[in-house]
DNA sequence: GCAAAACTGTCAGCCGGCTGACAGTTTTTT
DNA sequence: AAAAAACTGTCAGCCGGCTGACAGTTTTGC
């Protein structure tokens, strides 16, 4: 984690250089080729990193506090909470990662940590349908930010049915439709708009067995 | 590159801790879950990183020499040619990387130069359909290994149909349908298995355009 | 130089999932 | 409380691309 990183003393005159700024929910913050290259750390809130093509949209990732980000490939940056980041040209970042050896381990682990995801979005891409897709998000949701609770597992998912189209590659229709039918095989229980309860791991697992 | 990087003085230490190993062409050399995680670099030949699910596959990236890669994830790596690798457990290598900042330098480069090639991935997976990715690849390799000629650029891609499915995520004849509509399209010419012309890359770049 | 193996081209059949449409529900706004 | 806006569920129609099959071509190995 960046953040707890950046606390030390050696960091302050970096901490300085970091320019902050402030998004409402909803706001695009950068778009494809908007100039410079940019690092930027989460400070406050979420942001979503996507990928856009006329009037579809894919989801990469979405940072929370303490991730990293740099600007400079043809993905979106958009809010999803009110946010606040902290910036610098990655040239000038550089400088310091030079001069902090640990600064680069941190960078390298979360860049590692990019990586492994993408993987594992193409993985999902290539070789599985949506009903898998979908049931592969949900059980890294419920691994992720699940709260166990007495009937399974509560996401807080907080997803209109379209952001979930978006975030596994399909449209809201089909997402809508697979949805239901998981939860008519009692996979997945719908505790109202945006929360879920996985009363059962296993049976998510392999989704959809017969 | 790294190659480069390492012939220098400091990395003595380092090139001596490396154990070098090779492979013959065609043979695997990680799959998933083989234990140990290890950083490796290509001194000598090509490799292919890819994703493999029952009997399909699904190329990531091909490694040549001074590329360096992780194998701590999902993904196989096989011998397109005889090889040379170099490796060492991931954690010995830490231990330099906090030694040589330069060296972090290099991996944080190479590092980002891979997720941009994810992202790049995931853009066509999602995005564009068979035509446009076959297009789309000839474009980058025109661009990076094309040798320009007195009727074009030259391409010596060097693969069947099937490997080239295996890397836009296709199947063999669906591929072998679509570049031949793109040769009657004149947008490429093939000279001989494997080896291709591009006469207008303008033409390439909106193909297929109506 | 010949047989076996690997590769290529093409086609019919099929299927997953996208699209558009529309009715119903929930949330937000005023 | 009413109206507008946003979201959800479902269905028919369509289409891109996968599969399997098979004939033809090129390369490899002995």
């Amino acid at each position: 984690n960046l953040i707890q990183e950046l606390r030390r003393d050696e960091y302050e005159q970096l901490c300085t250089d970091l320019s902050r700024r402030s998004f409402p929910k909803g706001r695009l913050i950068y778009s494809p080729g908007h100039g410079e290259d940019l690092v930027f750390i989460v400070k406050k809130g979420k942001v979503r990193i996507y990928l856009a093509m006329e009037d579809k949209e894919f989801s990469l990732a979405i940072l929370g506090p303490g991730d990293i980000y740099v600007t400079h490939t043809r993905t979106y940056v958009a809010a999803v909470e009110d946010v606040t980041i902290l910036t610098m040209p990655t040239m000038q970042f550089h400088h310091y990662m030079v001069e902090h050896p640990a600064l680069s381990r941190t960078i390298i682990f979360i860049l590692g940590d990019l990586l492994k995801q993408s993987f594992s979005i193409i993985d999902n891409l290539v070789f599985k349908d949506i009903s898998g897709r979908l049931a592969d998000f949900f059980l890294h949701e419920a691994e992720s930010t699940g709260t166990p609770s007495r009937e399974g597992i509560l996401l807080h998912l907080d997803l209109t049915m379209e952001q979930l189209a978006a975030i596994i590659g399909s449209s809201r229709q089909t997402v809508s439709t697979i949805l239901n039918s998981m939860q008519r095989a009692e996979v997945v229980r719908k505790i109202k708009r945006g929360v879920y309860c996985i009363p059962n791991l296993d049976l998510l697992k392999n989704y959809p067995s017969l």
